[in-house]
DNA sequence: AAGTTTGTACAATTTAAAGTGTATATCGGA
DNA sequence: TCCGATATACACTTTAAATTGTACAAACTT
C-alpha cells in the first residue's frame, strides 16, 4: 500500500509527520498543538499565510487560527506582514527553533514569577496581621512566623527563577550551552572517525 | 465575617492558600494539579502520610491519591517510607523547590528528546529511500536533501536541549545562576538600606 | 450608501484530562 | 487456610480545554 503512493506523495508525508511532531512538542512546551501546526505550515510555504491559507493547511476552522494567531503575536513567534494588494492578514512565523523555545519558556516562567511574587505578598501581608493581633498567643505567634520563613525562602525561589528567565533571554545561555559542540570535541570526534 | 475567624482558622486559610498556589504551579510545569496538594500535605504534616491520610488532607478520593503518588514516585518527587507497625504505604516528598523544579523539568524534557529524536531518525530513514529511488527526479532529490537538512538542524537543537537538561540535571546551573545572590550584589545591597 | 470582504465575539460542541466508585487481587496476621 | 486490610484496575463521570459555526462589526470598494 504504501508501495502506491507517489515520491511527491511520500514527501508530503513527511512534511505532515514533522508538522504532528512539532505540534507534539508545543504540548510539551504547555501550549496548544495547533500552533506547531501553524509554524509548520509557514515554514513550508516559505512566505506569509493568511487565515484562509493556514485554515487550509491545518485542515482547521478559520475561527481557530484567528485565535491562534493572536495568542502566537502575543507572545511573538509570529507577527502580521504587510502583503501588496491584498486586503487579508498575513502571518510570518520565528523560525529559530532556539528563539521559539526562549521565548515560550520565558513567557511561561514569567507569568509564574509575576504570579507568585504576588501571591506572596498578601500571605505575608495577612501573616503579619495574625502576628501582630494582640490576641495571638505564643503558639499562634510561632507558627505564623514559621509560615513567613517558608514565605521568604519562597520568594528567593522564584527570584532564582526570575534569573533562570533572564539567563535564557539574554542569550547568555549560549556562552554556557552552545549550539554548536566544543571545537575540542570536535576534534575529538573527528579522531574517533 | 473574616473578622469572626479565629486566628487558627486564619492560619490554617493561609497554608490552603499556598496549597493551591503549589498546585497552580503544577499545572504550569505540566503536570497535575494534585501533585501540588500532596505536597503541601505532607510538608505541613511533617512526616510521611498513607494515602488515606492524604484523600484526607486534599479532599479527594484514595484511588487519585494512589494514581498521583504512583506519578510522583516515578519521577522522584515522592518515596515510600517504612513506618514502623503499619501496613499502609507512607510517603514522603522532596521537599526542595530547587530540586523538585529541576526534576520535574528534566523528567519533561529528556522524554521531549528521546521521542524527538526516535522520529527524527525515522523521518531520516524514509528521506534517504525516497532519495535512492530509481524514478527520483531532480526536483525530487533536491526537495528530500532540504528536508534533511531540516532535520540534521533538528537534531542539533535535541541535542541542545539534551545540554540543558544536563547542565540542571548535574547542578551545574548553579554555578552560573546561584540561589543566593551574589556576595557583591549583597554589599552593594547593604548600603542602600 | 449599498454591497463585499475580512476578522473575531460568542455560544455550542467535541475531545481530552482529571477524578470517582466499585470490584478485585495481594498481602500479612491469626 | 481463612480474614481483614490495603492498593490498584477498570469503567464510568465530571471538568476543563480545544475547536467549530453562526452572526456581526469594522474596513474597504464601488
Amino acid at each position: 500500500m504504501n508501495k502506491k503512493m507517489s515520491l511527491d506523495d511520500q514527501l508530503e508525508h513527511v512534511k505532515h509527520r514533522v508538522s504532528e511532531q512539532i505540534a507534539e512538542n508545543m504540548k510539551s512546551y504547555g501550549y496548544p498543538a495547533t500552533i506547531g501546526r501553524v509554524i509548520a505550515a509557514i515554514y513550508y510555504a516559505g512566505r506569509a499565510l493568511d487565515l484562509d491559507e493556514l485554515a487550509e493547511h491545518t485542515g482547521m476552522s478559520k475561527t481557530r487560527m484567528s485565535q491562534v494567531l493572536r495568542e502566537m503575536t502575543s507572545y511573538n513567534i509570529a507577527e502580521k506582514e504587510f502583503v501588496k494588494g491584498s486586503r487579508k492578514d498575513h502571518y510570518t512565523v520565528e523560525e529559530d527553533y532556539y528563539q521559539t523555545f526562549i521565548t515560550l519558556f520565558t513567557a511561561n516562567w514569567r507569568e509564574v514569577t509575576i504570579r507568585n511574587k504576588k501571591i506572596e505578598q498578601k500571605i505575608m501581608e495577612e501573616l503579619m496581621e495574625i502576628y501582630e493581633d494582640e490576641e495571638a498567643t505564643p503558639e499562634i505567634k510561632a507558627e505564623a512566623e514559621n509560615l513567613m520563613e517558608d514565605s521568604k525562602a519562597s520568594i528567593r525561589y522564584f527570584e532564582w527563577i526570575e534569573r533562570i528567565v533572564e539567563l535564557f533571554d539574554s542569550q547568555d545561555i549560549f556562552k554556557y550551552v552552545p549550539k554548536d559542540p566544543l571545537d575540542e570535541d570536535k576534534k575529538a570526534y573527528r579522531f574517533k572517525n
